[in-house]
RNA sequence: GGUACCAUGGCCGAGUGGUUAGGCAGCGGUCUGCAAAACCGUGUACAGCAGUUCGAAUCUGCUUGGUACCUCCA
């Protein structure tokens, strides 16, 4: 381990030293999206907040299981316990195969991940896989006296549970409070308390997904899925839960109560949460519809985009920010990630041209210590960013002549943009990655600009001018230096 | 109403009891056939009020404003 790494834990609500339970393993559970739509802005935020932790334990040499559900029975709309499941709701509509609309959400799911370059977790559980697993724990916490059995559906019991430990430890709710405040909705005869929460649910004779249990024909409850396959894939104590900060009540209160009516412990050791992306100060949401999907921010096609942001561009953002503060969208904030992840990028493309001196003028060799220290600081890739860009400051110095660097110090430097930039932060050129025939036409490209240097020599304003209009028309950006020319494809 | 949290320069966003965050935009300059890029210079920001302190934007209290959760939501 390179230094101590840093993590705030919502449980004490400050940043603590990270121990893994038994290293060098970590047990990594973040919980996933639920199929029934497009993936949105706001689902890039988890995805990214962990893949980058993901990344940053696996270079820190520990052997990460990262564990990220997929959710596609038990999630209901409206309230708890009444609504139509969603993803039920949307076969019906379409009128699909619920595990048609399943496999159509996942698969463009996995593309925008794809795009935005976040790792495939290890293990992608779905809840409609683990019935056996979930009726199993739904036994346990019956047997323990937690639960208890109405008219085919099974009830978690919280003030039972409350009277020997905290329901709402995490979110730093009472019981009493949560008694009072909580609102009467309808169809609650079955449950002995507002506040219990469903395990398992007796379908409707019009609900389509449904199995066989001791109870009744039906569904699991949505909080159970995570209890039971983190507890399958990473053992009944593992080390880090994520999430999004609004799955923190009720989703990971419940959570932890089921843990621990089921086996008597806490499941999970630390617990993270990602902030929320706004707009307009407000969150993005579903529900609010004010959110924008991934596929049009990469496209551009929507009536609050300026134009389109490459997926680059949106991993950028979002990793300038760190991951416990919110984070407000705007086509201006876009536009300066996409001009500042630029000038990385090529500052990391240019290190390659770096003649090296005899001696560095300045001192570089602090930048991976302050980079690492920035991220054990419960991941403050911002802080890492800017020292990148200290780096590239002096890069770029150093290519118009006004710094030197040692043979070792750029070494250093490649090494440590390659490090940081792309194996961790994950980015990357994207025109260079898409683009498999990239190398045959780079050197097309490379022969037009050597003639348009070729007119430059002889004076020839017309033909030197004509090659640079033409290409930049055709997309490319055209750069001269000192001794010679840079271009790049910029869509 | 309860709970948690936030308020930083034109925009986005770090951080800290006394020293430049960083990016984008702007302004001035250098370079260039022109342009672009790059480089150099440039901004006395930390909601308000009171307190603690030698010193607070950073700690404490109050006020104001905002957000999230309490019903599905990443």
């Amino acid at each position: 381990m390179v230094h101590p790494l840093y993590l705030y834990n919502t449980l004490d609500r400050k940043k603590e030293q990270f121990i893994p339970l038994h290293e060098p393993f970590v047990g990594l559970y973040v919980c996933g999206p639920t199929v029934y739509g497009d993936a949105h802005l706001g689902h890039a935020r988890p995805a990214i907040t962990f893949d980058l932790l993901f990344r940053y334990l696996k270079y820190s040499g520990y052997k990460v299981r990262y564990v990220r559900n997929i959710t596609d029975v038990g999630h209901l709309e409206n309230d708890a316990d009444e609504g139509e499941d969603k993803i039920a709701k949307k076969a019906r509509l379409e009128q699909l195969e619920p595990m048609e609309i399943v496999q159509y959400y996942l698969n463009r799911y996995h593309q925008a991940m794809d795009a935005l370059n976040v790792i495939p977790p290890s293990i992608e559980p779905h809840a409609s896989g683990h019935i056996i697993e979930q009726i199993a724990m739904i036994k346990e916490i019956l047997d323990n006296g937690f639960a208890y059995e109405s008219e085919g559906s099974v009830y978690f019991d919280v003030t039972k549970y409350s009277q020997k430990y905290n329901y709402g430890k995490l979110s730093g709710r009472n019981i009493e409070e949560l008694l009072n405040t909580t609102r009467d909705l309808d169809g609650q005869q079955e449950k002995r308390n507002s506040v219990d929460f469903a395990l398992w649910k007796k379908a409707s004779p019009e609900h389509i997904m449904h199995w066989p249990s001791p109870w009744s024909e039906g569904f699991p409850g949505w909080h159970l899925e995570c209890s039971a396959m983190s507890q399958k894939y990473l053992g009944e104590i593992f080390d880090i839960h994520g999430g999004g900060m609004d799955l923190m009540f009720p989703h990971h209160e419940c959570e932890i109560a089921q843990s621990v009516a089921a086996g008597g412990k806490e499941a999970v050791r630390y617990w993270m949460h990602n902030n929320m992306i706004t707009i307009n100060g407000q969150k993005m949401g579903k529900s609010l519809g004010n959110f924008i999907t991934l596929e049009e921010l990469f496209s551009g096609k929507h009536a609050l985009l300026d134009q389109a942001y490459s997926p680059m561009t949106i991993r950028f953002f979002i990793l300038q920010a760190q991951y416990r503060s919110t984070l407000d969208f705007s086509n201006e904030a876009l536009q300066a990630a996409e001009k500042g992840l630029e000038r990385l990028l090529d500052a990391f493309k240019n290190i390659d041209k770096l003649k090296p001196s005899a001696q560095s003028s300045v001192n570089i060799k602090d930048l991976r210590k302050k980079c690492d220290d920035a991220m054990n600081d419960d991941l403050n890739s911002p802080i890492a960013i800017a020292h990148l860009f200290d780096a590239v400051r002096h890069i770029n110095s150093a290519l118009t002549g006004q710094a030197t660097f040692s043979q070792e110090d750029i070494d250093e430097l490649r090494s440590v943009f390659q490090l940081f930039l792309v194996d961790i932060f994950g980015l990357k050129d994207e025109a260079k990655d898409n683009n498999a025939s990239y190398e045959s036409f780079s050197k097309a490209v490379d022969m037009l600009l050597e003639m348009r240097m070729q007119a430059k020599a002889n004076k020839d304003w017309t033909t030197s001018d004509k090659i640079r209009n033409e290409l930049t028309a055709l997309g490319f950006e055209i750069k001269d230096t000192k001794d010679g020319f840079e271009w790049k494809l910029t869509k």
